[in-house]
DNA sequence: TTAGGGTTAG
């Protein structure tokens, strides 16, 4: 009687995992062989299997179901306790051949095999296709090898090889063998059916926990929970006690009752009562129950209590809040797990990306993909398919598409994300060619792809490609249409305006509407004006969801519609008794009786697109801001449409000029810099735009104004006269969305048409605005609606003031900045150039600099950044200030470093703005701006005396250099303030004393009554402009002007910093000089004055000189440094060379 | 020496 050895060969993928006493060394099951679908799985074909026949070695190799990456076995049946674990690889030529299903069985002589063997082939064949091996080795079969081989044939599904090793059982009369018939439970539940399974099981004279367990999973895994529990209860009763392993397929079954709860918590109680919370397998099952239950309360109450957490109770957890729609929880606990060092897996990232899609932050999306990259998980198609699916539902269709395109091996599923996500993107055309695609590849959809497609041709309109597929779906693929298919086609059936079509189809489904399929219908009803059947179908829709109140609305709508006043009543005190919030039902009422609501339209542009200067001039964003809540007070609008974009430099030479500092990515400073605000009132009667630059307000209103009259108009009247627009036919939403996103060149008037970007536009509506009426608009204009705006570089776009929290991404953006660059690496020189540079790299810096006054505790924020980052800290690690950041902000003469500090940057911003409204814009914002950006910008204005009617006569410089009333010590009486230059001038001096209450002098008198008054008009310039255009360099130097005098208490008041500013050297030496001169080098007496510990002394240096009174001493005396640059242009002195680096600096 | 159990996608 000969014994065989089984191998399974394969890819190397194996995984050596020890058994109980060490020496047992089985190769695990590195990846089930199991296919995805249960479908797929083929038996290998019996024909290639041969008879096991002593003294012979059978081999086949079969290409199992599925892709190979799915099929990697190892397994050895033991041949005796010295017999080493030996890997063979089958007939090694064949893999490159391919088809090693349709090979005949080849024979391998024990001889050749030891050749194999010897040869080590397999190791040197990382792609070997799996095969499998029967070797006769020539001693007696025992009951072990048999039951480790029918186990293999178990997990590998090999069916035909298990019923062999059945009859070898018998033959060897191990029939009655608890542990074999236990396994053979197993094999017949998990490779033929439950029924085989439940046929060997009954046969079996006694049972154990095991074959309990084996067939309760059995069943459990047919689907058949019920009968699994059943089983379990049945177990009870008999002598044997359930272990934990009987438990966690009983857990699971639970789900299946008709009260999963119920059921649940009893079994969950037993498991408590017998201490089988300490197994992780029972945990994560638990917790996996109540996830399936919406308990997640309970579900995090385990977890929290779990004695020791693995990967798979986390990845259950994980799964859990994905799946109740926790995903902030899940990402956060994934987080967890990654700190507390726990591997995460492909369940673990496939769940992560779920989470990450229903988020909808491209940007975790895209880290958690780099992870997926890093772990290896690409090759997951669980973990690729929810790749897919985020990149959807990120709105990023095209990375989606990329993943799937890199993706070779592809399944079912995979086709049906990125179908699902075209669809969802609203490019139905792109995801019907990819369906038509699949299907020609062979693959074969199934409901959720139907649903996909059928979804797709909803978005398009497309009915009768909807109809083509859904039938398609009956005929050619053999499903029946679910709930979510009849929805889609009812739905369609039902904006297409065929009711009698959709109330057919709904009578034809096999069950009860749901409430999706019967709020479609209503709103259909309510769009055709279809009272009755509106009446029918909401009476059900009541029934089904009594507190929802869009039901009630839409009906009573409907009945508004129809006049039918009584009906409209009866609504309303239908909704009385049952609760339904009172808040909502009102203001819909407001609605139905055309009482204002409004919404708001943005509009998104291009990124990239070439732009005339026109449109930049005219608007402040701020002035907008300020005023939105006023005019939508005022106006009570409809619609409310605001656009917005961006500019880049590439062609736009004329906006840089005009654009605050220099950057790549020239943004624009005032926001809505195309901004067209349209308001627009109920009705449609009025329509008011609001932009100062007429072009634009022009090219706009005419394209409304299509809407209203039949030929356009051009050129357009002046924008008052619109007010006299016929309303007679007021414009449908479709016309609505044609003239919105047909605006194109006209909206910008100037150099080339732009599209609109449907992409980055979104509609926002008011509270007020009834869900059926946003249904409505967002179909209309495909434009998904947000109760946020979002933020504009960091700035919420919102009437509201923005809060710390929202204004302090600027200090991540700075902050993020300044640690791109290792500070430890850069010399303090390099560190103050980049310091400069950086700042006004970041566009979000710049722009909330130049557009609003920023809180003081944001600016402090930012120094204390710039400040650390000079001295050579980071975000996490904080250097010694050596310098006081004030000094440092002070003026190169003065002992500083020059540099703006943020409150300053600030301030020049808002001039700027101030300057560009005031040369360049003639609106009314101005007054608005004066409250924030003015008063530095005031004061470097001069005025050219004409009538004397612009010029303030205290405040305003027409005089002199400066202003009267800062030549005036002492208060002026608030009336004479506001006197204008020509009222004082035509006043006599004793009137003027009167008024202000004393007396002038008489230089200043006289020098008042030198003006002449002439009939032109006041004329003023600014200091900042040059040719023209903003000067910042003389801004600047304005507000360093008007800085208050501080006593600059220095080291050397007579020092010329100049001198080491002005010398020929690195900017690193400049800065080491001037913290010298400042004697602010970590010098162990400075250290030592700091309560700093030195750690390092140089070893050279037994007696360290102060540095201050070598400074002032000798090498570095002023008259040194002035009189020539030899010392700074060479090594310094010997005992400065040593001591510089001695003190750690 | 042998048997039974947990988590993931569209």
């Amino acid at each position: 009687m000969g014994k065989w050895r089984l191998n399974f060969l394969s890819q190397p993928c194996f995984e050596k995992i020890g058994g109980k006493s060490g020496k047992k060394a089985a190769l695990k099951l590195v990846k089930p062989v199991l296919s995805d679908r249960k479908s797929e799985v083929k038996s290998p074909s019996v024909e290639k299997l041969g008879k096991i026949k002593d003294d012979q070695v059978m081999r086949r190799s079969p290409r199992f179901s599925g892709s190979e990456s799915e099929i990697i076995v190892g397994i050895e049946v033991k041949l005796g306790k010295k017999t080493p674990l030996k890997l063979i690889k089958s007939a090694e030529c064949k893999e490159s051949e391919g088809e090693l299903g349709t090979e005949s069985p080849s024979l391998v002589s024990p001889e050749n095999l030891k050749k194999m063997e010897e040869d080590r082939v397999l190791r040197r064949s990382p792609r070997g296709l799996p095969s499998l091996y029967l070797v006769h080795v020539g001693t007696d079969v025992n009951k072990y090898d048999l039951c480790t081989t029918l186990n293999s044939c178990t997990k590998i599904r090999n069916s035909q090889l298990g019923l062999q090793i059945h009859a070898k059982i018998i033959q060897y009369g191990y029939g009655d063998n608890l542990i074999l018939s236990s396994a053979l439970v197993d094999f017949y539940a998990k490779c033929f059916g439950i029924e085989d399974a439940r046929s060997m099981f009954n046969e079996m004279k006694q049972h154990d926990e095991v074959s309990w367990t084996s067939i309760i999973s059995g069943y459990l895994q047919y689907g058949c929970g019920v009968e699994a529990n059943f089983l379990f209860k049945k177990m009870l009763t008999s002598d044997i006690q359930p272990n934990c392993f009987t438990y966690v397929s009983v857990i699971a079954a639970c789900s299946a009752e008709k009260e999963p709860l119920k059921q649940g918590l009893l079994v969950h109680a037993h498991v408590i009562k017998l201490g089988f919370m300490v197994d992780n397998f029972v945990v994560s099952s638990l917790i996996d129950f109540y996830s399936k239950c919406g308990c997640v309360d309970a579900a995090v109450l385990i977890f929290n209590e779990a004695a020791t957490r693995d990967s798979i109770v986390y990845n259950s957890m994980i799964a859990c809040h994905c799946h109740n729609l926790y995903v902030e929880n899940a990402v956060r606990l994934f987080l967890r797990m990654r700190n507390q060092g726990i591997s995460s897996t492909d369940f673990t990232m496939s769940s992560i990306l779920h989470a990450s899609g229903r988020l909808s932050v491209l940007q975790v999306g895209r880290q958690v993909h780099g992870l997926v990259i890093k772990l290896g998980s690409l090759t997951n198609l669980f973990v690729l398919s929810s790749l897919i699916d985020m990149y959807s539902k990120s709105g990023s269709i095209d990375e989606a598409r990329y993943v799937f395109d890199q993706t070779i091996e592809k399944n079912y599923v995979l086709w049906t994300s990125l179908i699902s996500g075209y669809a969802q993107s609203g490019r139905a055309i792109e995801a019907l060619e990819l369906f038509d695609h699949m299907l020609g590849k062979g693959f074969f959809p199934d409901h959720i792809c139907f649903t996909a497609v059928l979804s797709a041709c909803n978005h398009a309109g497309l009915l009768d490609r909807a109809v083509e597929n859904f039938k398609k779906m009956i005929k050619d693929y053999d499903l029946s249409p679910t709930m979510d298919q009849y929805a889609c086609l009812i739905d369609l059936y039902s904006r297409q305006g065929h009711i009698k079509k959709a109330m057919q189809l709904m009578d034809e489904m096999p069950f009860d509407p749901n409430s999706v399929i019967l709020s479609s219908l209503l709103s259909c009803c309510k769009t055709y004006g279809a009272v009755e059947l509106g009446r029918v179908v909401a009476n059900q829709l009541f029934a089904l969801q009594p507190q929802d109140s869009a039901a009630y609305l839409t009906m009573a709508h409907i009945y508004a519609e129809a006049g039918l006043w009584d009906e409209v009543a009866n609504i309303r005190k239908l909704m009385k008794p049952k609760g339904v919030e009172k808040g909502s039902a009102t203001r819909k009422y407001e609605y139905d009786t055309c009482e204002y609501l409004g919404f708001m339209l943005i509009i998104g542009l291009p990124a990239k697109c070439s732009w005339n200067l026109n449109p930049l001039r005219g608007i402040a964003r701020d002035g907008f801001k300020g005023n939105i809540k006023q005019l939508i007070r005022d106006h009570d609008p409809d619609i409310l449409i605001l656009t917005e974009t961006k500019v880049t430099k590439i062609g736009c030479e004329e906006i840089v000029e005009i654009l605050p500092y220099n950057s790549n990515e020239v943004l624009d400073p005032v926001g809505f810099s195309g901004g067209i605000l349209i308001m627009w009132n109920s009705g449609f009667h009025d329509l008011l735009v609001v932009n100062k630059e007429p072009r634009a307000i022009h090219a706009v209103v005419q394209h409304f104004k299509n809407l209203f009259t039949s030929e356009p108009c051009f050129p357009l009247p002046p924008v008052q006269s619109f007010n006299s627009i016929d309303c007679s036919h007021p414009a449908t939403l479709s016309e609505v969305r044609e003239a919105l996103f047909s605006i194109g060149g006209l909206k910008a008037p100037g150099i080339d048409g732009q599209e609109i970007n449907e992409d980055k536009s979104k509609l926002f509506f008011s509270r007020n605005t009834p869900m059926s009426l946003r249904d409505d608009f967002e179909q209309c204009l495909n434009v998904s609606s947000s109760n946020d705006l979002g933020t504009y570089l960091g700035y919420p776009l919102s009437d509201k003031r923005p809060s710390r929290r929202q204004l302090s991404s600027i200090i991540d953006k700075l902050g993020k900045k300044l640690a791109n660059w290792k500070s430890n690496h850069l010399s303090s020189g390099g560190r103050l150039v980049l310091l400069k540079s950086s700042m006004l790299s970041v566009p979000r810096y710049l722009y909330l600099m130049s557009c609003i006054k920023l809180p003081q505790f944001i600016l402090g924020k930012l120094d204390s950044i710039c400040s650390n980052f000079l001295w050579g800290g980071d975000t996490i690690k904080r250097r010694v200030t050596w310098i006081a950041w004030k000094n440092i902000c002070k003026e190169k003469e003065n002992g500083g470093l020059g540099i703006l500090n943020n409150s300053e940057m600030n301030q020049l911003g808002l001039a700027r703005l101030c300057w560009m409204v005031d040369t360049r814009v003639n609106w009314q914002g101005k007054s608005y701006l004066r409250r924030k950006g003015w008063e530095l910008f005031s004061h470097s204005l001069h005025w050219e005396v004409g009538n004397g009617r612009s010029i303030n006569f205290w405040g305003d410089r027409w005089l002199q250099a400066d202003t009267v009333r800062s030549q005036l010590v002492g208060p002026i009486p608030e009336s004479a303030t506001n006197s204008c230059l020509s009222d004082i001038l035509s006043s006599s001096r004793v009137t003027l004393e009167h008024k202000m209450g004393f007396q002038l002098c008489d230089n200043l008198w006289s020098r008042i009554q030198s003006v002449n008054l002439n009939p032109n008009e006041d004329y003023n310039f600014t200091a900042w402009s040059k040719k023209g255009r903003f000067d910042t360099t003389r801004a600047r130097e304005w507000l360093v002007s008007s800085r208050t005098l501080s006593v600059n208490m220095h080291l050397h008041p007579d020092w010329d910093w100049n001198a080491i500013w002005n010398s020929n050297t690195y900017p690193k030496i400049k800065v080491f000089m001037w913290q010298l001169v400042w004697d602010r080098l970590p010098t162990s007496q400075n250290l030592h004055l700091r309560n700093i510990k030195n750690t390092s002394t140089c070893p050279f240096c037994p007696n360290q000189i102060s540095l201050r009174a070598l400074t002032i001493s000798s090498v570095l005396a002023p008259e040194h440094l002035n009189s020539g640059k030899t010392f700074l242009t060479h090594p310094p002195p010997p005992n400065l060379q040593m001591r510089a680096p001695s003190n750690g600096s």
